[in-house]
DNA sequence: CGTCATTTTGAGGTATTTCAACGAAGGTGG
DNA sequence: CCACCTTCGTTGAAATACCTCAAAATGACG
């Protein structure tokens, strides 16, 4: 059933602020107001995918940027050698598709059931151009993207395979906001999703899991859910080492 | 001796266009007009640095944003295990300092004498609020750093050393715009810099760096410049394996 | 020309990758 | 309801590649 009034209901980014003097931590907050919202939600079409559905592939031109409402996706590129390298994962209030000049750099899929919005370039930059404010919103939105990024790459640096997963666990664990339980992390990909990304084998991420639940760091309440058990150590671990 | 003219004279970004429907490859091009470099300079302190000088420290409160003119940098975080990693190289025409929220992230210090603007970040933001037209030329400058960002993730990734130079030389070609010798590279950093960039040793950097000269697919004309020789198999190389 | 930093080269240790097989989970059809 | 099949995940043992430790060689600079 279509539910009319959700066209412009999710539309929501989120990000650490640019310039403010945060507390401590990069504290991560929505932005965009009802104008702004009403303003792309005008642009937006409504789009729901199931498990494993395509949303554009790698080389296609790319017409459209999208915003995430519900679920996970991937975006990845497929190698000559057949490897598959994973640049990032996609959440809720997260933007894809900006990135990209002329072409899609990635081929974007979905993991989960997901809802998203799709907002034409041409449309979305000429009202970028025009309204500085909603502009900004966006500015800090990739901006915040970066930052994530060049932490990533900064982390994927390391050779521990252990550390990897720490860190991608402690990734996922800031990412993921609102939860009953501030302990459990859900795991909506597969373990050669993860392998993927941390530029790891499938067995490689499987053993440094059970490392991690060895040492009493984690816990796997079920294969796809991981409950952080001494919270201290799985930072120390992300952090570095 | 202070030469007001140039002080906004050197005050342009480059970027791939974000929705341009570009013939092939990302091309890169300057931004800002005119105006725009005038607007941005009145607002700008020039600012020239000697080689291992520091522009700020990690921690610090972020009260500016750079933009570099000539020169090169680099953009680190100290770990506690004392390990070094270097989050990204910047060059001329790059922005830095403003992929942070409060406190700097990372630690800059010039490899090369460098000339760049400083712009406080409050005046910029409040004129970037304003100006959508110029604000527009700084979402496109990030979403370019995003993109090279991720693409340095995914090729993080692999394991090879000798993959990970050529990925590096490579994103160095690209990186170079105007140059008299198409074929030649310009290496300002430090072996060890490149090590901790690509999340290697020293020592593997150096073999690997061997290695592409035995296979006659690099030259090095000084340990700071390299040649290359076959483009087509560094590309090949780079693009991953 | 001497000193110090940087870079290269060498020999062993260790971690991840590979290759392979087994176990678990989910979906389909008889 | 169960057998079957496919996908996903775990575990085991050898090979490879990088890291570590060490020393020599090259280059920069006063």
């Amino acid at each position: 059933m279509h539910r009319p009034a959700s066209t412009h209901g999710g539309l929501t980014l989120r990000a650490a602020p640019i310039g403010a003097p945060d507390s401590n931590g990069p504290f991560v907050r929505r932005l965009l107001n009802d104008r702004q919202r009403k303003l792309l939600g005008s642009l937006a079409t409504r789009l729901t995918m199931t498990p494993r559905q395509v949303v554009y592939r790698e080389g296609a031109a790319a017409g459209s940027i999208f915003i995430c409402s519900e679920g996970a996706l991937k975006s990845f590129r497929e190698l000559p050698s057949g490897k598959r390298r994973i640049a990032t994962f996609i959440f809720a209030d997260d933007i894809f598709g900006l990135a990209e000049s002329g072409a899609y750099m990635n081929t974007v899929q979905a993991i989960t059931p997901v809802v998203c919005h799709r907002l034409p370039m041409e449309s979305l930059t000429s009202l970028l151009r025009q309204d500085a404010e909603l502009e900004w919103q966006f500015l800090c939105k990739i901006t915040h993207e970066l930052r994530e990024s060049q932490r990533r790459a900064i982390l994927l640096g390391r050779r521990s395979a252990t550390g990897r997963v720490a860190m991608f666990l402690s990734a996922l664990d800031r990412q993921q906001p609102e939860r009953p339980d501030k302990n459990l992390i859900a795991l909506p990909m597969s373990r050669s999703d993860i392998a993927d990304f941390l530029g790891l084998t499938l067995e490689s991420v499987s053993r440094a899991a059970a490392q991690l639940v060895r040492d009493g760091i984690v816990k796997f309440d079920e294969s796809h859910v991981v409950r952080i058990v001494d919270r201290r150590r799985i930072e120390k671990l992300a952090a570095d080492l």
